[in-house]
RNA sequence: GGAGAGAUGGCCGAGUGGUCGAAGGCGCGCGCCUGCUAAGCGUGUAUACGGGUAACACUGUAUCGAGGGUUCGAAUCCCUCUCUCUCCGCCA
């Protein structure tokens, strides 16, 4: 959620800024007349209730057998209070639900462009492999090795799903297991284990809510929804604090399943692993004082790289433009492997600076210091990785011509065994 | 799922209809004193949204788990919900 006072102070920016990301820049207008009915609406009630508060003052100084009279005469004026209450409350509720509806503003670095193809490939790193013969799809290879199986995963849960067996199971607990070690250990995150399941009003705070519900899945009997990464949960876990300064830059990194309904995308990457309703994913996720937010976004994509310069796989940096940005990210940076089998970059991670957007929607402040009232903090994140798209790279990648599968260095220690081979 | 207890400021803990944003204690900030490793004294210490200011100051309203009700007036009375704790049942 965008700050109201940027609507007062500084509509053209605003105007300037919507538009740019292809959102309606009248949104300005709505946003500062019912701005302006609302406190109105307020300043009428508050004057009314000051009323009131003076005369029941007044009434409890008086003896006993004339209050019920005093009494009387004030009556009036409390059902002009409820009045105006609802009047205030009404005028409150439209503007947050604009609000709630409106997109982040770009920082001013993103390249202006109307959709993805005005994004920007920044670098590319790593090596492709010299394979020496043709490349298969990692949906060959998982079967041939008898580590994927697609059908039965779609006998078992219907379309998007499959099962990893054996060797592949492992390489997924590998592939987590090396990743939470690498973000502790190394790149200084604190573990959290959170809950795959929140509340809806945590997905207000990340701003999955209101405009993606189609996306989530939930269970409507309990209120509870599956997070679509944990991003929801970690984000959520400081909501409504007030973080002391010393605690920031709070890190931290969380391995948890996803569950996405993927009603967009409906016949789009149904083949191999690369989309599912279910998939595993370590996060990063940030909070941070705002003069610090663009260092760390950049040490975030520093650390999320790290995992692909390790696994041994091609990466590129892809920058956003404002058309293509999410509505929470102000700044957003993808990681994308190269798949030589499937021949395409796969995202598996997006790395994004949501300055105090969902800040202020989850309300996570932090106190700089006594003399100064709370601020926000700034938050970010991104994968670090997705884990379907990082087997199907590793796969791919790590192939070799007698149908087997190179497990890179860093790897080995978590799988216990270099190669993966076809089943004994 | 059944029965009971509870939810007050950073923490502990008073407060059962009025002058209570809320005693007291702890913690913390600032000042003083003292001078020795600790204490004493004073003073301050929630948040949000309005008004106001160059910015402070100042000022209005709201907030005692959440929502609703009774009342001129609710932390206090009534209802609903949520959460926590204890016991029973069930269970990985």
């Amino acid at each position: 959620m965008l700050d109201v006072q940027l609507f007062r102070h500084e509509p053209q920016r605003v105007r300037d800024g919507l538009a740019s990301v292809g959102a309606d820049p009248v949104l300005v207008d709505t946003v500062l007349e019912l701005d302006q009915r609302r406190r109105a609406a307020l300043q009428g009630l508050e004057t009314a209730r000051a009323e009131r508060t003076r005369c029941s003052k007044e009434i409890g100084g008086l003896p006993a057998e004339q209050r019920k009279a005093a009494g009387a005469s004030v009556r009036a004026l409390g059902e002009e209070i409820a009045k105006l209450e609802v009047t205030a409350d009404e005028a409150e509720r439209r503007l947050r639900d604009v609000m709630l509806e409106i997109p982040n503003l770009p920082h001013p670095t993103v390249p202006v462009g109307p959709d993805d193809s005005a994004n920007v490939v920044l670098r590319e790193e790593g090596q492709r492999p010299a394979l020496g013969f043709e490349p298969k799809p990692h949906w060959e290879i998982g079967a041939a090795l008898g580590i994927i199986d697609f059908e039965r995963g779609v006998k078992v849960s219907g379309s998007r799903f499959y099962v990893l067996f054996g060797a592949g199971a492992r390489l997924q607990r590998a592939l987590i297991s090396f990743m939470l070690d690498l973000h502790t250990r190394e790149h200084g995150y604190v573990e959290v284990y959170p809950p795959a399941m929140v509340k809806e009003h945590c997905l207000y705070g990340t701003g999955n809510l209101p405009k993606f519900a189609d996306n989530l899945y939930r269970d409507a009997e309990e209120d509870y929804f599956w997070v679509p990464t944990a991003e929801v949960p970690v984000t959520n876990l400081y909501r409504d604090e007030i973080l002391e300064n010393a605690a920031l830059p709070i890190r931290h990194v969380a391995y948890s399943p996803c569950f996405r309904r993927e009603k967009m995308s409906a016949g789009r990457d149904v083949r191999g692993i690369k989309r599912g309703h279910q998939f595993d994913k370590v996060e990063l996720v940030k909070f941070v004082r705002p003069e610090d937010s663009d260092r760390e976004l950049e040490g975030l994509l520093a650390d999320a790289e790290d995992v692909c310069r390790r696994l041994e796989l091609p990466w590129r940096i892809v920058q956003m433009c404002t058309g293509d940005l999410s509505f929470v990210a102000s700044i957003k940076f993808d990681i994308e492997v190269w798949a030589p089998g499937c021949g395409e970059w796969l995202e598996v991670s997006s790395c994004s600076n949501f300055r105090d957007f969902q800040a202020r929607r989850a309300q996570i402040r932090f106190r700089r210091d006594r003399e100064h009232r709370p601020e926000l903090v700034h938050t970010l994140n991104g994968s670090g990785l997705a884990l379907p798209r990082v087997l199907i790279a590793l796969l791919e990648n790590h192939q070799q011509a007698d149908g087997s599968v190179r497990v890179p260095a860093a790897l080995r220690p978590y799988v216990g065994a270099d190669v993966i081979g076809p089943p004994a």
